[in-house]
DNA sequence: CCTTTGGATTGGAGCGCTTCAACACTTTAT
DNA sequence: ATAAAGTGTTGAAGCGCTCCAATCCAAAGG
């Protein structure tokens, strides 16, 4: 920068003002700043900048798990969100693993992140508190247990307790009886479909074959639950996995045990990824406006940022059941 | 920090070592130091970090496209790289946008990173020029037009020229002679797969047969070619897309006209994403060892960085033909 | 008892930028 | 002509940290 302005003939702080597009300048300087800048190759220090302007614009992101295609659709709502309010987002991956998360929190913070995004993440409510007093923060497609008080933290949710209401009624409405549960096992929204799946199971006075085996959230985690069920003298006729990825797991392994789907077992899953848009799979599913979630988040991060709201936001959006070609009448 | 060093009854300085671990610290102050941190919620400005200590520690990566599970599982690679090399990463996301991808580089750059991975990036060899003499780079996944000449750029590909012999071999064998080739149409590797495909039937003696229409890199992109050649008199008997992702639209638009795979048409993919693995699509497809990719590509940086390497490297990787169910010998 | 040695601690300069008050120079009002 | 009110420009302080050289102190050596 020095020796731009030594190349220009004038002060830093001329070029400084330049380069940040100050109107007080006069249209000569600016174009011989401009022209030394690009003489030089000068690139200004975005770390120093920061520093000496006490903010960043950088909306940290933390998300549970970078390969499901579910959360990268978030994440690129809220990219594309963030761009339109001129901040930039840094991504950090928390690859299912909560300590590994709560580290990646650390980071962003120590980064000086003016607003934080977590799409996805197992903290809880006491991982935040400590968080959430320092930098905006705001939860995106998790169930945190208990409703976090703390009036730092928004969050935007598709409610996932309709949404598996909506399967349950889905599949009860085909005639099925017996329907299972693979949930998410420890993931951020397993609790909430959870919930959903079992209140659906009493609505439709099923509330005595509801039955939750452990699974996971991608294709492997459905092996073993399915291999169980399929095992006992009375299997379910219809299986409802926590999402698309573990549903895709459930159908390869009945489609090795050779049950044919729907006609020997109806299968849902959730999220509405791409996947289970493929002909091949036609998966029933059920859909959360990703992009808008990602939007509402940074929208949400906004408001305080730039408004000065205080009160904190929970966002619940509508999920939608996705009818396709994996579920049907339970077999004779 | 200063709030630390009173609380502590120490320097600011000593603050500074204790944080950074050194060994020349008592115990006594150690700890105290340690509490009072603890005590005032103390975080370290990384900003200002970088700032004094001229380094950021820190790889910038840029992505061609999130939503594309080869790239993200290449960027899963380097993160873990990264991690145990004590860097962390920075993904920037280019959305298949040569523009956006050359103010991300730029982004990168002033944020001081001590590395560049472009991971599939369309930039070519003279943006490069540019940036690569201020910071090693290294290539990923991207073939690059013209060899890169530049000192400061190393090359981590699998051979695409090769992996598309490999698919046409294959399918020659199979006794297909009208094997048509849907390419990636601007994408980075595309060039060299349609290369690797006309050499693959001219060695099989199909060269007058050879026939490439453009694609893209996604599902919809398929579409319009596929209905094209449905159209004709005489369509192929197999098809050979540019990724799995632009096979999986193949394969709808192929259901959607009712053409069985394989027995009315074969197809093949590349890249041997979780998609191909599905046994619902059993995509036969080619492998890309992604996750070693990341991590090759984290050592060329690190050589550089750590070891003061300055010759350019360039690393070709075997790919594997991955024979799965779209792959069967040409209708009567 | 004084010097040496070596480890622990500290003051202060400096990293590259922004920003504010002060200044210099015009232009306009009086 | 002089004060007032702009315009443009600049010097210098400061952002939160690191790190070097200097200092301090206690133990060891003479």
């Amino acid at each position: 920068m020095e020796d731009v302005a030594e190349r220009a003939g004038v002060s830093r702080a001329l070029v400084s003002l330049v380069i940040n597009g100050s109107p007080k300048v006069s249209e000569q300087k600016r174009r011989r700043v401009r022209e030394a800048a690009r003489a030089l190759g000068y690139r200004p220090n975005l770390m120093a900048r920061s520093l000496a302007q006490q903010r960043t614009r950088i909306i940290g992101v933390l998300v549970n798990d970078l390969r499901n295609p579910f959360f990268a659709e978030v994440v690129e709502g809220i990219e594309m969100a963030a761009e339109s309010g001129e901040f930039g987002i840094v991504v950090l991956n928390g690859r299912r693993d909560r300590g590994r998360e709560l580290t990646a929190v650390e980071t962003l913070v120590q980064l000086q992140v003016e607003g934080l995004a977590l799409v996805g993440a197992q903290l809880d409510g006491d991982d935040l508190d400590e968080i959430t007093d320092i930098v905006p923060t705001v939860v995106v497609a998790s169930d945190l247990g208990r409703p976090v008080d703390h009036s730092g933290v928004d969050t935007i949710v598709t409610d996932g307790r309709r949404g598996a209401e909506l399967v349950v009624e889905h599949l009860a409405s085909l005639g099925h009886e017996r329907i299972l549960h693979i949930d998410g096992a420890g993931n951020a929204s397993a609790a909430e479909r959870r919930q959903g799946y079992r209140r659906g199971m009493e609505a439709a006075g099923l509330g005595e074959l509801a039955d939750v085996r452990t699974g996971g959230d991608d294709e492997a985690a459905a092996f073993a639950a399915i291999d169980e069920i399929l095992a006992e003298p009375a299997p379910p006729t219809a299986v409802f996995a926590f999402n698309d990825l573990l549903a895709a797991g459930v159908l390869d392994r009945l489609d090795d045990a050779g049950v044919p789907v729907p006609d020997g077992m109806s299968l849902v899953g959730f999220d509405n990824t791409f996947i289970s848009a493929l002909h091949h799979l036609a998966l029933t599913t059920v859909n959360q406006p990703r992009l808008t979630m990602g939007r509402m988040a940074v929208d949400a991060l906004l408001e305080r940022l730039n408004d000065g709201r205080d009160e904190p936001v929970r966002h619940t959006l509508e999920p939608e059941l996705v009818v396709r070609g994996t579920t049907g009448p339970p077999p004779p």
